[in-house]
DNA sequence: TGTACATCAGTGAACGCGCGTTCACTGATGTAC
DNA sequence: TGTACATCAGTGAACGCGCGTTCACTGATGTAC
């Protein structure tokens, strides 16, 4: 039965938001179209109303969970605007963050599968990438020339890192101390 | 038609270290049993003689993984032991390293699967990484007491990170500038 | 404003396909005498 | 050392299943008059 265009639209941004988030649960591959769908209180049938193919889905899906990311960052600058690199420290190298996939970084849930990805998924990162340097690049002081930028990316690199590694590992005293390294590691970076 | 001992102990070898390259490149979800023995020039039959499952075969190939990677990074601090560090960074941190997701670090390659993965194939990432912790905590210089085992965390962050963020970007110049900036921070760190 | 009809989001079954796993069979290897 | 037989690595077909995708159909929505 056909739907109000707003309703189609609203259901459209459900599933995208869903995926956004099992995605991040589960991989790329890890969850179906028929699951996909059914967390947004859909049918499969209706998915290619909405999107070309799973690989646009997953495209769409990693640029939202970019979006929600960087929003949680300025959300933490914004509670704390004196320091805001250590707000968002304080939650991103934390392991409630290494315990929680599927509303964390898509950098870190998703980065070795979008590495296998299509240019479009790979573009939706990139531009979320783009928003955590900016974000960083304007807390690290803008002292001579291109070295800003780079600090940004040694930082993100750093952080990226140290929860992908956090993961990875079943020792959760290892993990605590790759977060605490890595934390230590981005508060000296920015001091020097 | 049975096979010698030292046959099958060949076979089974070969079937490790070709699962340990596809599953780099292609992530575990993505190769079926049949290409991944095919792969080792045998038929899918024969696949559970000598594995319990395919997450068997990942735990087994995940760790084969990770020793060849750190064998890479043996080899390349004997061949400049003056400087070893540099030596892995500038293998580490190189576009080279960015393009060959089958023979890279399985860190990078399939961080992102490790971590949905259960605690064997994160058995097997956990002994490499220490690999690569002990090589790296005796390059950067044991000052007082803890730190050093920080640094070491610390710098490893920065290097898986910096190789993950330029894979996932479509722009060349980003992803160098993301080896470039982690390189840098690399050097930064150890000679604070 | 009310009516007639075209549109199309969503349904649910079906498509072919490849997946991980199982199994009866083969025949060279390994063992016992 | 030679023979008889048990073992078992490997083969290839089959299993049930879930995948991404397609399609005929439904019926409320949107449009034209």
């Amino acid at each position: 039965m056909r739907v109000s265009r707003i309703q189609a639209a609203e259901n459209r941004e459900t599933v995208i938001n869903v995926a956004s988030r099992l995605f991040r649960e589960r991989g790329f591959d890890g969850i179906g179209l028929k699951d996909l769908m059914k967390g947004a209180g859909l049918t499969q049938g209706a998915f290619y109303k909405q999107f070309a193919s799973k690989e646009d889905l997953a495209a769409q899906a990693s640029r939202r969970a970019m979006e929600s990311a960087t929003h949680r960052w300025s959300d933490a600058t914004a509670a704390n605007p004196e320091n805001p690199l250590e707000a968002v420290i304080s939650f991103y190298l934390s392991m409630d963050h290494r315990g929680e996939r599927m509303d964390g970084c898509p950098v870190v849930a998703l980065g070795s599968d979008a590495a296998r990805q299509g240019a479009e998924v790979k573009a939706s990162f990139e531009a979320g990438i783009k928003e955590y340097l900016e974000m960083l690049a304007s807390w690290v002081g803008k002292a001579d020339g291109e070295e800003t930028g780079g600090k940004a990316m040694a930082i993100l690199s750093t952080m990226v890192g140290a929860v992908l590694l956090s993961r990875v590992v079943n020792d959760a005293d290892l993990a605590q101390a790759f977060l605490d390294a890595a934390s230590d590691q981005v508060r000296e970076a920015v001091a020097a």
